[in-house]
RNA sequence: GGCCCCUUGGUCAAGUGGUUAAGAUACCGCCCUUUCACGGCGGUGACAGGGGUUCGAAUCCCCUAGGGGUCACCA
């Protein structure tokens, strides 16, 4: 065998949802994995659906994905123009050769038409096909109309007995009845031609090995196979993939599904996590690892790999892995990635990062839950005494109070405000005082933040809060506290 | 509805005629511990159902059920 060439074949809507994406990356870890070519071809050839900049919103992904094509309209290759509304005169060159060689006929049915037929299989519950009007058509009926002006499209001459099969890498033989296979519009009457045409015609031209798309297509692929059989064209090894399904089962949509790889991207998921864990639906190395970067994919991917079954995209797992990456990154990228999320919650405060991140560090599973975590910072929550009390730690309100005040008088006393000088004076009240750790940080940590769970406990809060603002607040716990 | 496809714990999944049916996540418990998190240890939980074939079936065949895809001048 050649080169693999696979493609990613996108049409610009201005949206890259999870399952295109992974598409992308099952196309573009087949060729990898064979040491092949992965080519980027934009599927633009409905007008109606163009929308501004969806280009852009294809090529940002890949970029920041590191899914780098090696053919593609920005980079160019020798198998261009890589548009599709940029090749109408190829399709319909080979539309006209398709007419010669009896594949394909001119229909002149207009739309009322259609609606009406339409309307009848609906009457008759029977599913719509369309009749073969023009299929007849003699060739100087065809050249008048043609010449009179009248609209025209290019329709796929289906044969109308017998079976199609096809081999598919993941879901074995597949045969259909080419009777249940309509006569499928090539060209529309605005010269552009249909996926369904123009599919066929780019991936032979552009020698794609390995047709790698969506399990959507399961169902047309006869036609298309028919189609290389009417060209006399080598058909090209097919990979359909299983989809991604929503959490309730439903697949995945734009308007409520929300699992756009941007929208993932700008609420706090790294890039290596969601490419990793897409890569794991659908597809299993076969061993127990599960963490794996992209050049590691590339390494692992066997078709053999991928399975039939449709699945679910949970974001539970994802968080997890997300995790994973984060705590994978050094304490300094970490602080660089939460950064603008600190600022985003802190806008009063003055405090170090560093100290912070130390402390988000392992906390931290989607980057955007971080301002919830540290809303403490800026404002000390209104908060209820009843939460000095904690049964294992034997804290009560008074007692906490008792402890409080002992604390707030050795922080008082302290000048050096580090880490280190704090833990080490309050442990030794805590020895003095002869109780457990718990009786004085607990409450310490209370009055610090107000909430009932905090990144790091009485003694970081401290240290990140600084000397004014932790004895202020120690202060207003006393205050409530001795109030009740 | 016709056609096509799919079906192992809640979820992702290994498994290709003989296994105590992996692992991950989620959940629960214990340990660590100044809360939470991290980390460590352990636990609950699955072959959709029914028929075959076979000495033996999650693995092969058939039926049923459930789910999905597709039936456009969209891709």
């Amino acid at each position: 065998m050649g080169e693999v060439r696979t493609r990613f074949a996108p049409s610009p809507t201005g949206y890259m949802h999870i399952g295109n994406l992974r598409t992308a990356l099952y196309a573009y870890l087949i060729a990898k994995s064979n040491d092949g070519k992965f080519i980027l071809r934009i599927e633009d050839t409905d007008q109606d659906r163009y929308v501004e900049g969806a280009i852009d919103v294809i090529y940002n992904t890949l970029k920041i994905v590191g899914i780098e094509h090696d053919e593609g309209p920005d980079i160019g290759g020798d198998y261009g123009p890589y548009v599709q509304s940029e090749r109408k005169a190829i399709y319909e060159k080979y539309a006209k050769e398709l007419i010669d060689r009896g594949g394909a006929y001119y229909c002149f049915c207009d739309k009322e038409r259609l609606d009406n037929l339409r309307e009848q299989s609906r009457n008759k519950k029977i599913p719509f096909k369309y009749d073969g009007h023009c299929r007849n058509l003699s060739k100087e009926e065809v050249v008048k109309r043609i010449e009179a002006g009248e609209s025209y499209v290019i329709r796929q001459k289906m044969p109308q007995t017998g079976t199609t099969t096809f081999k598919d890498e993941v879901f074995g033989k597949i045969t259909v009845e080419n009777s249940s296979l309509d006569d499928n519009i090539l060209i529309k009457s605005d010269g552009m031609p249909t996926y369904n045409f123009a599919n066929v015609i780019d991936d032979h031209l552009m020698d794609i090995t390995h047709v790698v798309r969506g399990s959507e297509y399961l169902s047309s692929t006869p036609k298309y196979n028919l189609l290389y059989k009417a060209f006399g064209w080598d058909i090209p090894t097919y990979i359909h993939l299983p989809l991604i399904l929503r959490e309730d089962g439903k697949k995945l949509s734009k308007r409520e599904g929300d699992a756009s790889f941007e929208d993932l991207y700008n609420k706090g998921y790294l890039k290596e996590a969601i490419i990793n864990y897409i890569a794991l639906l659908g597809w299993s190395p076969g061993t127990e690892e599960e963490l794996f970067t992209l050049d590691e994919l590339v390494e692992r991917f066997k078709i053999e790999g991928l399975s039939k079954s449709p699945a679910i995209f949970d974001t539970e797992k994802l968080k997890w892995m997300n995790g994973e990456y984060i705590r994978k990154l050094s304490l300094e990228e970490f602080n660089k990635l939460a950064t603008p999320y600190y600022d985003k919650a802190i806008k009063k405060a003055e405090v170090d990062y560093m100290i912070l991140s130390k402390l988000m560090h392992t906390r931290t599973e989607v980057l955007s839950h971080i301002p919830e975590q540290i809303d403490f910072i800026d404002d000390l929550p209104d908060y209820d005494i009843d939460l000095y009390i904690h049964k294992r730690m034997k804290t009560t309100p008074e007692s906490a109070l008792k402890n409080l005040k002992e604390v707030y008088d050795v922080l008082e006393a302290l000048d050096d405000w580090n880490f280190d000088n704090i833990h080490d004076n309050l442990m030794d009240l805590i020895g003095k005082l002869g109780v457990k750790n718990g009786q004085v940080l607990w409450p310490l940590r209370v009055a610090l933040s107000g909430k009932q769970y905090t990144p790091g406990g009485g003694i970081e809060l401290a240290e990140l809060l600084g000397k004014e603002e932790s004895l202020k607040r120690i202060k207003i716990g006393m205050e409530k506290l001795s109030k009740s």
